[in-house]
DNA sequence: GTATTGAAGTGGTAAAAAGTGGGATATTTA
DNA sequence: TAAATATCCCACTTTTTACCACTTCAATAC
């Protein structure tokens, strides 16, 4: 694998859950994540009903910005209920697998089969079928409407 | 658990009411707890219609904060009369539960099933029903409208 | 092509821990 | 003092977790 100094992950697996709700994670992204984690990690859900991994010490800083939310505030509150309210610490077995708590499972549908999506500094975990299905969505571009700042953005 | 110096309370923990209004304290925060609260904490209602449990201490705070508010305002003084008008004492007995106020049970709709939720330096106790409700209607997401600084939030 | 080795993936079991309910005792309140 | 409520303690059930073992796949050597 090629080493980088800010380490970012990318790219997609298949993988299978299990019936106690486990999953083992790529072997290409393991060595690192338990690297830079510790083995701490957090998992939370998105607002796409899909699941968020995080190295416990990056959810750490967003964690942090999400409580300091004005605390009357409607959306604030919401925000922290969700991505807080979930947010679970886990930890990698020693089969290299992680447990999905059954709340989270059960949150984004991952029943036996899903996909595990490297996101720079993070993880996506989404349950197979939808993740086909939303992708099929997303390919829809005249769908976008991105920030305006974003606009002229150069890929 | 993972230690911190600023310790954070997350995630969220299904868990039911016996019939004499009894809840258990998910384990994991247990020791946290007893410790940060030293076995004193406060329950009071949210706007929302779920409870609030505080650690007296940073409790203390709150109410301080609530009750400097001019008291000729009428939104100052409903807010006084919610807040630190229900708020109770209570503590964790031999058994790792507490026992929630008849009146906050009520209040709450709070009845065989609740949601145990972290939010930073206290918890969320939500009816069962009334939170899965909610949930879906805050994940509706065009509906989210963050205060202005905090639209970009990377998350 | 086949055998061997090792790593990775998968599934299961058993021990431990946590959750739950209920009875007995104590305490408060009317 | 009686009734209602709160508290303590024990026991049962369910869940969780750590550990083990088997299968499958891939790579290498013969």
């Amino acid at each position: 694998m090629i080493l980088l100094l800010y380490m970012m992950f990318r790219g997609l697996n298949k993988i299978s859950v299990d019936a106690k709700g486990r999953v083992s994670i790529p072997t290409k992204y393991r060595d690192e994540l338990i690297k830079i984690s510790k083995n701490e990690l957090i998992c939370t859900i998105d607002l796409d009903h899909c699941l968020l991994l995080y190295p416990l010490k990056h959810w750490l800083k967003i964690e942090e910005k999400i409580m300091k939310l004005p605390s009357l505030d409607n959306s604030s509150r919401q925000l922290q209920r969700l991505l807080v309210g979930h947010a679970v610490e886990i930890e990698i077995d020693s089969s290299s697998r992680i447990l999905i708590p059954s709340e989270l499972r059960e949150f984004s549908k991952i029943n036996k089969e899903a996909m595990f999506i490297g996101q720079g500094k993070r993880f996506e975990i989404w349950d197979y079928f939808a993740w086909t299905k939303s992708r099929e969505k997303w390919l829809q571009k005249e769908k976008f409407s991105l920030p305006k700042d974003f606009e002229m953005l150069s890929l």
